[in-house]
RNA sequence: GGGCCCAUAGCUCAGUCGGAUAGAGCGGCGGCCUUCUAAGCCGAUGGUCGGUGGUUCGAUUCCACCUGGGCCCGCCA
């Protein structure tokens, strides 16, 4: 699936190790070494668990097959030292000239820093942020614009044809609300104004009175209808409340430097829909029932697995003739294959839609669509006793206002350190530093953590600018970049070699190898967390480095060069590692 | 009724195909700024990995059951 060349360095050395199990041991086939980092320096940089999985298969003692390939491994150049060790661990230490070598090839690739493409480069479509017309965007909107527009990042870095979809929800029920709403409550000004705070309030009092006003209700459902067959008034006023929300969606995007390729939302299809639940009826997975036409799993010859024993339908249209969510799905995963030609489409949205999606995956598939769908799932957004998320005066946080309030607080943070005449910022770029800071940030808390689990949300812990948090990262940059500034030196035409003496430099050495099979893994697995993690080790090795190797200051020449060259990866993985999460670094802070 | 997720340090969370003494951040404690940016570094402290069984050389990880929490599934999206 992706390319095993040289510069992605674990998936060589554990095909190396596969190959000398094999050799060694003369098998017919390699088998799997099972390589690891070590977590202890003393057991090495890598460990092979390979031989014990081999003797429990074959029935051998794991030690008696650890000896013969731990000395075959010290065949390699690569390997320095091969050592078995416990019940059949094969310890492995790197050469260091060996990892000197591959940093210097990674040096003189500017263009990817080492990091291979893929062999076989898919069309992904990537469904994400997708907020609704009508409805403040929140918090949960953020999850998925910011895990979306890393995934786009890195799936399109590692070589696929990747496409950035918004699927706004554009059409359905509300429609019918904010119509008859906006005509009994409606303020043209402040839909100009902010077309999202608007249409929200229009929206609540209207769905309110629905409730208890069977005659507003109903029409609202007839103004519905009158949108969803081409009434031209209606029409005007649908195009007029989406064209406003465009307007203050593009704002928010524009604070977070998200774009989209296409915006297509669930509007988009709604001519497809009735073609959609035809082709359900005609090939049998939908009846009617109560007026509704509905698919029952239980009741197909057939049921897709899981769903074999799911009593309650899975609805394509209701009872008034209008269609639903579903759908649009469904004509979505259609048109995502017949027309977008997409391999695989990933859809960001929350874990409570789980559901849902196996729904509409599985009816896909029974429709013939091949695409590989996959649920990129994420955690609730909860405050600290589980409710929905509320600020301190008990309003709700929109999004808006977190970013405005990450970016102030990062503000405050570098005025605080120009009083003390400890950051030497340029007043001129604190505008453009505090938005970098605070917005990268709200984006690296969210990534940071395993996606599926809920998110407790909380001011001081999403602005953090101490430990594992944005500006950690971005500051190991800046220090990258003083030295280069200090040492007027440019970081891409150094000459010298990279050697390795010092624990701090092989320790940063083992980080800066690691850095293409992370990308990889992190887009294979739609996993920003483990980059982030990355990042944060990387800069962690790279503080220890600085503190305990001077790299103006070093003892010779040569020594300084490879030091430079060191601080040059360190300073473009970060760079090109926080891009590809869609956080921006900066030169100064 | 059907299905999904979660439980790890005081708090918030990582933990890759089952590997050695389970990691980080924050908070608290003790150190480090005449030397490349202290949003930093170093040290000490902090754990019955919800419980009980099973699988095996080895389980936080896989399986079963149990407890406790959250979520989804007939007419919102």
């Amino acid at each position: 699936m992706y390319a095993c060349g040289p510069m992605l360095l674990e998936r060589t050395l554990n095909a190396i190790a596969s190959a000398a199990m094999q050799s060694a041991l003369s098998l017919p086939e390699a088998p799997p070494a099972l390589l690891r980092p070590t977590q202890d320096p003393k057991f090495g940089d890598y460990q092979v668990n390979g031989a014990m999985a081999l003797a429990k298969q074959l029935g051998k003692k794991p030690r008696e097959l650890a000896e013969p390939i731990a000395q075959k491994l010290l065949e390699h150049e690569a390997i320095e030292g091969a050592e078995v060790a416990g019940p059949g661990f094969i310890n492995l230490h790197i050469s260091s000239a060996w990892l000197g070598r591959e940093l210097d090839a990674m040096y003189a690739d500017l263009t990817r820093d080492g990091v291979d493409p893929v062999d076989v480069a898919e069309r992904i479509l990537v469904d994400y942020s997708s907020p609704n017309i009508a409805k403040q965007m929140h918090v949960g909107h953020l999850r998925s614009t910011i895990i979306g527009d890393a995934l786009v990042k890195l799936l399109r870095f590692v070589g696929h044809d990747v496409t950035s979809v918004n699927h706004l929800g554009d059409w359905g029920t509300q429609f019918g609300l904010l119509i008859v709403g906006m005509r009994e409550w409606g303020n043209q000004d402040a839909l100009d104004q902010d077309a999202i705070v608007e249409l929200g309030r229009v929206y609540a009092l209207a769905s309110a009175r629905a409730k208890q006003d069977e005659a507003f209700a109903e029409s609202a459902r007839a103004e519905l209808a009158k949108l969803q067959t081409g009434d031209a008034e209606n029409t005007a006023l649908w195009t007029r409340f989406v064209a406003a929300t465009r307007k203050t969606l593009d704002v928010v995007y524009g604070q977070l430097g998200v774009t989209f390729d296409e915006w297509k939302g669930e509007s988009f299809y709604h001519d497809q829909l009735e073609g959609v639940v035809q082709r359900l009826v005609a090939e049998g997975l939908a009846r009617e029932d109560d007026g509704a036409l509905c698919v029952f799993w239980n009741e197909l010859p057939e049921p897709p697995k899981g769903l074999e024993k799911q009593k309650e339908p899975f609805i394509v249209r209701k009872r008034d003739g209008a269609f639903l969510y579903s759908t649009t799905d469904l004509a979505a995963a259609l048109y995502r294959r017949d027309v977008m030609k997409a391999d695989r489409v990933l859809y960001v949205v929350g874990t409570p839609q789980a559901f849902h999606f196996k729904q509409v995956f599985a009816l896909s598939q029974l429709l013939g669509v091949t695409t590989r769908m996959e649920h990129v799932a994420f955690g609730s957004v909860l405050g600290e006793d589980g409710k929905p998320i509320r600020s301190r005066d008990g309003v709700e946080v929109t999004l808006q206002g977190l970013l405005s309030e990450a970016v102030e607080r990062a503000r405050a943070r570098i005025q605080e350190g120009i009083d003390e005449g400890r950051l030497m910022i340029d007043p001129a770029d604190l505008d453009e530093t505090a938005t970098k800071l605070g917005i990268g940030a709200v984006k690296y808390a969210d990534l940071r953590q395993n996606r599926v689990s809920d998110y407790t949300f909380d001011w001081d812990k999403m602005i953090s600018f101490q430990g594992n948090a944005g500006p950690y990262m971005q500051n190991a940059y800046v220090r990258c970049r003083s030295i280069f500034r200090k040492g007027e030196v440019d970081p891409d035409q150094l000459g010298g070699a990279v050697t390795l003496a010092a624990d701090e430099e092989h320790a940063l050495a083992r980080m800066l190898v690691r850095f293409g099979d992370i990308v990889h893994q992190a887009a294979e697995t739609s996993q920003p967390n483990y980059l982030c993690e990355h990042l944060f080790e990387l800069s962690r090795s790279f503080s220890r480095f600085y503190e305990a190797c001077s790299v103006l200051n070093a003892e010779d020449e040569a020594t300084q060069q490879s030091r430079l060259r060191l601080t040059a990866l360190v300073s473009r993985q970060l760079g090109r590692g926080l891009t590809l999460l869609g956080i921006d670094v900066v030169e100064r802070m």
